[in-house]
Parts: C-alpha cells; sequence; structure tokens
DNA sequence: GCCGTTTTCGGCCCGACTGTTTTCAGTCG
C-alpha cells in the first residue's frame, strides 16, 4: 500500500523519474501547431495533487489536503472526459469529493491549463520540493525545514548537501537520516519504481512459501495492491500469523533475496530484495488475520470508507479487529468486519472506492466474472506469423486450459517483422485449419486473422478475403504519435469497414515502457456500441489493456470485452488469469464478457460482425 | 476543502516505527 503517502496519495514514483517539471506541465493549454492542447483527466488529477503536495509542505490543514488527493483520485478514475463535461455545463460537484471550490477550480483548469490558486502557491514554494516528497523519511514538515534553512529546493541539491554532511545541522535530523536519504537517492536512481504484476508474483510466491515454512506460522497472505490485482505494484505487503513473531522476523531476515533491511520492529519489517522491490511485513497474532487481512489490502481509500461507516456505528476499526469500546466484536474473518458495519463481503478486486461501499449496502454487488466462466479464447498466434507452435500445439493446450474454442488469428502482411499473412497464406491456413477442425474433438478452432489497421484507417487486407473468416480482430501497430483526432478517427473508420469483430488492445499501451496512444476512448467505446463490435482486454501481463476504467465505462455503456490471452505460446494461456482480475477490477460480470458464450451463441454474435 | 439517516458546523481513520529526543514529532502504510 505504499505510495498511498500522506494518507491518500496515490500516484507514487512518477515525480521522481521527472527531474524536469516544465515537460509535466508546461505543454498544458500551450498552443502547438495551432491547435489548443486539449487538457485531459489525467492532467487535471496531476495539477490536483500538485496543489495537495504544495499545500502538504505549506503545513495547510490535513484535511484540506486530503480534500485535493481525493478529487485528483475521482477525476483520475472517472472514466468520462472532464473537458466535455465542463463543455456541456454538466454540474461537477456531482462527482464525489467534488464540491463548489474544486468544481470551479477543475472548470478553471480544463479552460487555462493551470490554476490561479496553484500559480500562487507556486510563487512561494518551488514546485520542485514535490519531487523530495518521494524520498521515504522525508514529508512535509521535514521538507520545509530543509528548504528555509539550507535552500533545498530538489534531489540534486539535496543529494549535495547530504554529501556535504550538512543535514545534521537542521533541527531533527541527524546522521541516520542523512545516511539513509542519500542511500535512497542512490538506490533510486537507476531502480524500477513499479513492477508488473506478474513480475511481483515471480518474487512474492517464493518468499510467502519461505515464510510458510518457519514453525509456528500458520497463515502468510500476500496483501496490499497485489491482492486487489493492480496492473503494477508498488511494494509487496505480506501478512504473517504466528505465534512467535520474532522467529517470523528472523526467518525473513534470512531468506537469501533479502539484500537491505530497512526496518525492523517487534511486529513489522520492511525489507529491500535484491532485485529491488520493498517488501513490507506484518505480523499478527490469528485471531486478528481477517482485520489485519482487510487492514493491509485496502486500498487506502477503501479502508477510509469502511472506518467511516464504522464510526457512524461507534465502532473503531483497527488491523487487531473490530472495537466496540474495549470490547472486540470482530475481526477474526475479512467477512466479520464487513459484517460489523453492516455490508456483505466485498472482493479485494472491488476495493478501491469506487462505488462498492454503496453497491455493497444496496445489495448490488457485481457477481464478478471468475477464470473458469471463459469458454474460449479469440486472439492468438501460431508459428506461421510470430507465434512459437502450430495450429494443432496450440488447439491442444487451449484445451489443456479448459478451453472449448480458440481463434487462431496470425498477424496480417503489413506487419513485415511477424511475416504477416497476404491472402493467400490466409486462404492456406484457413485449409490447414478446417481439416485440423474435422479431427479435433473436444476444442473447436475458429479462423479469424489479427489485421493492421493502416494510417488512415483501411484495413491491410481486403473485405472479400475478410469475410471468409469466423472473426476479424483488427488493431494498430504502428503510426502511434498520431494527433488525438486522428488517432480517434482511425480507429472509428475502421470499425466501420464491412468485417470487424473485436478492437484488440484499444489503447497500445505497454506498461512501464510504452504509454497509450492519445485516443478519445469514450468516443470508441459509444462508437463500438452503435457498430455493434466488441473490446479486448488483452491479458497479456504488459499490456492489460483495456485499463480498468476503461473496461467499466465499456461494461456501463453495454460493450462486450473480449478476455484474450494474445497467446504466441502454448504457455500463454495461463495469463488469461490476469485478464480475470482485470476484467474484476472493471466490475464485470459472466455476462459482460464475449468469450463467456458457448460457441453456437458466440458464432452468432461474431456473425453481426461480419459482412455476409 | 468536503460533507450530512444526529449535523450547514465541526468533524474528518488509526497504530507502528524511527530517530532524535529526554517525552515525542514526523513519517509511513
Amino acid at each position: 500500500m505504499k505510495g498511498d503517502r500522506g494518507g491518500d496519495r496515490e500516484h507514487g514514483g512518477i515525480h521522481f523519474l521527472c527531474v524536469n517539471h516544465s515537460e509535466m506541465y508546461a505543454p498544458i493549454g500551450v498552443r502547438i501547431d495551432g491547435d489548443d492542447m486539449p487538457v485531459h483527466n489525467k492532467d487535471v488529477a496531476a495539477i490536483f495533487d500538485e496543489f495537495a503536495d504544495l499545500l502538504e509542505i505549506d503545513d495547510a490543514n490535513p484535511f484540506r489536503v486530503r480534500a485535493y488527493r481525493n478529487a485528483a483520485r475521482t477525476v483520475r478514475s472517472l472514466g468520462r472526459d472532464l473537458s466535455e463535461m465542463v463543455a456541456a455545463g454538466e454540474d461537477l460537484t456531482a462527482l464525489p469529493g467534488i464540491g463548489t471550490d474544486l468544481a470551479a477550480k477543475a472548470v478553471e483548469i480544463v479552460q487555462t491549463g493551470t490554476a490561479k490558486a496553484l500559480q500562487e502557491l507556486q510563487r512561494r514554494l518551488p514546485t520542485s520540493l514535490e519531487a523530495l516528497l518521494e524520498i521515504p523519511g522525508l514529508g512535509p514538515k521535514r521538507i520545509k525545514a530543509l528548504y528555509r534553512e539550507l535552500g533545498i529546493k530538489n534531489l540534486d541539491q539535496l543529494e549535495a548537501a547530504a554529501r556535504a554532511g550538512r543535514l545534521e545541522a537542521v533541527a531533527g535530523f541527524g546522521m541516520k537520516t542523512q545516511r539513509h536519504i542519500l542511500d535512497t537517492i542512490v538506490a533510486r536512481r537507476t531502480a524500477e519504481r513499479r513492477f508488473l504484476l506478474s513480475t511481483a508474483r515471480e518474487y512474492a510466491e517464493p518468499l510467502a512459501q519461505w515464510l510458510r515454512s518457519t514453525p509456528g506460522v500458520t497463515d502468510v497472505v500476500i496483501a496490499g495492491s497485489y491482492r486487489r490485482g493492480r496492473e503494477t505494484v508498488g511494494d509487496l505487503d505480506i501478512l504473517v500469523a504466528a505465534r512467535d513473531p520474532e522467529a517470523a522476523m528472523n526467518r525473513l531476515a534470512d531468506y537469501d533475496e533479502v539484500a537491505q533491511v530497512a526496518a525492523r520492529g517487534g511486529t513489522r519489517a520492511a525489507v529491500i530484495l535484491a532485485c529491488g522491490i520493498q517488501v513490507d511485513v506484518r505480523v499478527v497474532a490469528r485471531e486478528s488475520i481477517g482485520a489485519a487481512l482487510h487492514y493491509f489490502t485496502g486500498s487506502k481509500a477503501h479502508n477510509i470508507a469502511v472506518r467511516r461507516l464504522g464510526q457512524q456505528r461507534g465502532l473503531r476499526i483497527n488491523e487487531y479487529g473490530v472495537y466496540k469500546g474495549q470490547r472486540r466484536v470482530a475481526g477474526k474473518t475479512e467477512a466479520s468486519v464487513f459484517r460489523a458495519v453492516g455490508l456483505p463481503y466485498i472482493q479485494p478486486t472491488l476495493r478501491e472506492d469506487r462505488g462498492e461501499i454503496d453497491a455493497a449496502r444496496s445489495g448490488r454487488l457485481p457477481v464478478l466474472i471468475e477464470r473458469g466462466d471463459l469458454k474460449g479464447d479469440l486472439h492468438s498466434h501460431t508459428a506461421e506469423t510470430d507465434g512459437r507452435a502450430d495450429l494443432r500445439t496450440m488447439a491442444r493446450a487451449a484445451q489443456a486450459a479448459g478451453l472449448q474454442y480458440l481463434a487462431i488469428t496470425d498477424h496480417s502482411r503489413h506487419l513485415t517483422v511477424a511475416r504477416g499473412l497476404d491472402e493467400r497464406r490466409l486462404r492456406k491456413q484457413h485449409e490447414s485449419l478446417s481439416r485440423l477442425n474435422e479431427e479435433l474433438s473436444g476444442i473447436t478452432l475458429l479462423h479469424g486473422i489479427e489485421v493492421d489497421i493502416l494510417e488512415d484507417g483501411s484495413l491491410d487486407l481486403p473485405a472479400s478475403a475478410l469475410a471468409e473468416l469466423d472473426l476479424v480482430v483488427a488493431a494498430v501497430h504502428g503510426q502511434f504519435n498520431l494527433s488525438r483526432t486522428k488517432q480517434t478517427e482511425r480507429i472509428i473508420r475502421a470499425m466501420d469497414s464491412p468485417c470487424f469483430s473485436i478492437l484488440a488492445h484499444p489503447s497500445g499501451r505497454l506498461l512501464n515502457s510504452r504509454e497509450p496512444y492519445d485516443i478519445d476512448m469514450p468516443r470508441i467505446i459509444r462508437h463500438a456500441r452503435q457498430r455493434g463490435c466488441f473490446l479486448e482486454l488483452n491479458a497479456q501481463p504488459e499490456r492489460l489493456d483495456l485499463s480498468d476504467t476503461f473496461c467499466r465505462m465499456a461494461r456501463d455503456e453495454d460493450v462486450l470485452v473480449a478476455v484474450n490471452s494474445d497467446a504466441h505460446a502454448p504457455g500463454d494461456f495461463a495469463k488469461l488469469d490476469y485478464g480475470i482480475v482485470q476484467a474484476q477490477r472493471a466490475w464485470l460480470e459472466k455476462s459482460d464478457v464475449l468469450n463467456t458464450r458457448p460457441l453456437a451463441q458466440l458464432r452468432k454474435l461474431l456473425r453481426n460482425t461480419m459482412a455476409s
């Protein structure tokens, strides 16, 4: 749950790498090529977070700071374009955590790219101070002290001062703090800040297994954002139930991947693994495991909302249990914690304070999709292009993964690096696939293609060739840097092609390495509904594309989502698990997902997307 | 700065750990 600094901060890590802040904020609202750059939700959220950072350093009322952070979180996961809402004259105070003042500021930011009140703050405090909040051990008070007494404004100056031993002169700073700050700066300059969920899993599961083998340890659960299934994980929160906390702590310190013990107390410890990931471990008594699990799973915002509910009922909720006065009334299981505040059990993947509390209260929680609900996979590759196995091997692997149908969707000719298929090879594959289908039992192959969407929005193969197939999966594989308008028009034009079933990896993002291309996703989702086609939730752990926010929006707009593996090898069907977790975070139920349909029903839905 | 099944004012989640202190502020999750 790290990265939720100051109580509610959710955007840890980004600022640290961005030494030049003008890169982040200057482009908003400036004119480039004669076009006004539109102000997007993430820009508004970033400004609210900057407000919060600077107000915090300025020693403002902490609840006021929290209000800005809440507003940033609301805007970030809104799903709709704030600028559109403003243009339509909608009442922003209807949004949670946004009152008259922040609504006015949001409008001002959308219209001008900044806010007067922020500029006022920036005049008094350098914006580069925000980056210092990313250093563990440095909070607003100490940053302000460093700024006032030593004139330290940024990381470079902080590092220089620490090296020169000047920090010790400031009240409240000692030798250890100075050493720690310097170590952190050096370590973080090279380390990756957030890990893919799949990467985190590689490190987390063996460590959890190691801790489980400690005598007296009864439970080990990886909590935090890992348990909530976030697409990236900042650090690992591991919860241990043990009779002897000391033994568990010793066991942790003995783990051979531990590079550094950053903190260690009687029941808590923080270590850094050799790979750079930080692991926070807490030991609790067995009777508290439910309360602790709820507490350390988060999210912070969800916990606050639940505790507030408890407070209204005269209950105090902490990691040890739920208390009425001195009496402990719940905490052995997570369900008992929810029950104590009058709620049914809420799945970890929903705990983001995005409406799950209200839904739980009124009995409208979704029945989330599970892996077993998937009947097939609609996006996979073979060695005919850039896959690593033949048709038969992929079919058998899909069957072994519990699927009843698999669409083979190799690349099209334009993607030369993958030796994409032209019409002739596509027809040849069609024949092989048909023959194989007669032979196979228990699994049915569908024939499709992952056809390139060209720059002008046309598809890479003629409709006459595509019409022979069961489905057409279409994707953008180049020209990522078109303007928002052009990129959006490109995809919408492609959707209007005679044969277009599924838009694959709709945003094009690669987590930790490539930003999504600039498109108007709400418009694309609405167009998909009109057109009657579908959107993919690509389950590759570095894609997980659609994002949970837009995936939920697709659901709200009644657009079916296909959870696809994009398998390039037989083992890749296991990645469907990540897609399912992401789908759960988007509140998807079985009926919201295209490939939960039985084959006959699926064929009917696909036929509607193909010219006859 | 937000918000109201008691409230338009007075609340706003809660405990552990560290380092620098001599009893606790600041930070963190």
